[in-house]
DNA sequence: TCATAAAATGAAAAAAATTTGCAGAAATTA
DNA sequence: TAATTTCTGCAAATTTTTTTCATTTTATGA
């Protein structure tokens, strides 16, 4: 089961004694022997003896899976980020690397981590009660909304951010509103469900909308995040021909793609309409207009993340299925700015 | 020295029989005392039984410094796309977490870890020396260009990235040629250094536009690859007055502050001047005009080093300073499309 | 080339660490 | 409340690691 010195003294030909020598030296020699014993033993996944750990460091692993695209940075950045100021060290793994039973691996995890931070839109309620059963009383934490969930979550508030754009549209007098949605339906390779995410950011966002008189939802598209839906959502929106629309594209992304659409068919922004995206990539500065959008702080994410694990360590309390809203915040650029 | 179970049990008061049964069972409990247990022992440090590892499986480290952007997202996600079709284990390790002492704490990784891949633009000659020495003849690989490396480097090929540039730009028609080069001097809490990369894009460049006589670069400006200092460098290039010039900026940041510039001054791209960018961030598809650039491809970058630090492991044979690089690609987008 | 010193190695003894058998205590269930 | 199960510590048994010692190999210098 566990290995030990007499296997790397086979694997390797050498007597128990040298091998024990090699490793427990101080001092590497790199000697073809001793090559041979730490790559042996690396192989054979024996513990090594080096000063490698910080007893008093908490350890996190982070779960997710890794995609191309800014927003992984931005995420995996801001956790490191938020690790530098405490003694809790982040570990990311990622789990497409064990795809073949993610549930039992991520549950052999808690073994050898003080914490873990789930971020996997694909898993669903079920799966996490499996994790929650396999873990027991253990620091673990989600990242992606789900509803009625069994584990402590903590997630940006996107019900707000929906809500904020709403009520900036409305502020600058708008009555006409048009809302490009997220994905619907499961995404081959990404999303195995609709982000739940992106359901709050529109409930957010509809719900002022009809919660008052004097607005009006005048037009939606399904979209599925990407730019080029963006682009395909601006066609339908111009065979509408509606004027004076405050539009809410639920990503940054898509709102690109709308307005390369836009301004390719020479249309103005925001003078034949305003438009508003979420997550605040970096294009979002560059962009002209420059796009107004829900500013997603990842560092603050990646600290709430971390203190709530300390302090289910310290307070030995269970992760039941509280939900911690990080707050957002909208950040008004041109493409939302009208000349009075 | 090494953590036994004699220590978890005077941490947690128990006996050492008790300690021995609770991390030895395959079924976990929750029992309050289990969970002293384990907390204790992961605390201390105490090496695992978990099936964690697959023997076979060889694991690298990835040592580099994140920091946000599409770049590193692309650069990680490159690796892991890299290695799931291997039997290699990709460790992200996060530098900037044991900063106070790097150079050993890389030499530390050498004893745990099957190879090593660094990926720190801050780090000097100097420090790879040393670390070299640490290691011994162990399977390292560095992937940020060094002037004369004394271990195995893995790098793209900017020199031709930029040479590509200026060949495109050439077979346009054009004769003037700009140019925006990247940082010269370190950027406090990035480069500890200038990238070397960029000097390599830019010198492909360059040499094209030299070896060339019919060929003339009639505007340069000092750029830190910000999209800030694109739309600086605009400013200056207006002042020049300058016609028929194509333009190189040397990352796509720079390039989109460039273009900003220029389509809120009234001009047209690529009516006006024609330009290029290297990166191929995802916003390159984006912004309009879409932005000419080369395409880096990190899982062509991830594979490669696997695959040398496999061959390394394999032929027992010691990182010595060769350098492989990996191609580039130029993808021809609308920024620099003559109409004819 | 050979003598000498230094380092590396294996067998076996010694030491240390871990597991297990046993019996009593505590907790749970009927 | 009695029966059953689980938990626990002690000490013996077992396994693993380290150390001692003699031998072999390698390196060094005349």
């Amino acid at each position: 089961m566990r290995t030990t010195l007499k296997q790397i003294a086979d694997d390797t030909g050498l007597s128990i004694a040298t091998v024990s020598r090699a490793l427990r030296r101080t001092r590497r020699r790199y000697s073809s022997n001793e090559e041979k014993i730490y790559a042996s033993a690396r192989r054979l996944g024996y513990p090594f003896i080096g000063k490698d750990k910080n007893p008093d460091q908490l350890s996190i692993a982070l779960v997710s899976e890794l995609f191309e695209g800014e927003f992984y940075a931005n995420f995996l950045h801001g956790f490191y980020k938020a690790s530098k100021n405490t003694s809790t060290e982040v570990v990311i793994i990622n789990l497409a690397k064990y795809s073949e039973n993610p549930i039992e691996y991520i549950i052999s995890l808690s073994k050898k981590y003080t914490g873990i931070c789930l971020f996997l839109p694909s898993l669903n309620n079920k799966d996490y009660l499996k994790i929650k059963d396999g873990v027991g009383q253990y620091p673990i934490v989600t990242l992606t909304p789900i509803k009625n969930p069994k584990i402590d979550t903590i997630t940006f508030d996107s019900y707000a951010g929906g809500y904020m754009i709403a009520k900036h549209f409305e502020e600058l007098g708008y009555k006409n509103f048009g809302f490009i949605s997220g994905p619907k339906r499961p995404i081959e390779g990404i999303f195995k469900q609709p982000p739940i995410d992106a359901i709050f950011r529109k409930n957010g966002f509809l719900d002022h909308v009809s919660e008052n008189p004097a607005l009006k939802l005048v037009w939606a598209f399904d979209g599925d995040f990407s730019s080029s839906t963006g682009k395909v959502a601006f066609e339908d929106f111009r065979k509408h021909n509606l004027t004076d629309v405050a539009i809410f594209g639920c990503n940054d992304e898509t709102c690109y793609g709308f307005i390369k659409g836009a301004i390719e068919s020479g249309y103005k922004v925001p003078e034949d309409f305003i438009i508003a995206g979420y997550d605040n990539l970096s294009f979002s500065e560059i962009i002209t207009p420059e796009l107004t959008s829900i500013y997603t702080d990842f560092f603050l994410l990646g600290s709430s993340a971390i203190r709530m694990i300390e302090n289910m360590i310290e307070n030995e309390s269970e992760s039941v299925g509280n939900i911690n809203m990080v707050p957002v915040k909208i950040l008004k650029r041109k493409s939302t700015e009208v000349s009075t």
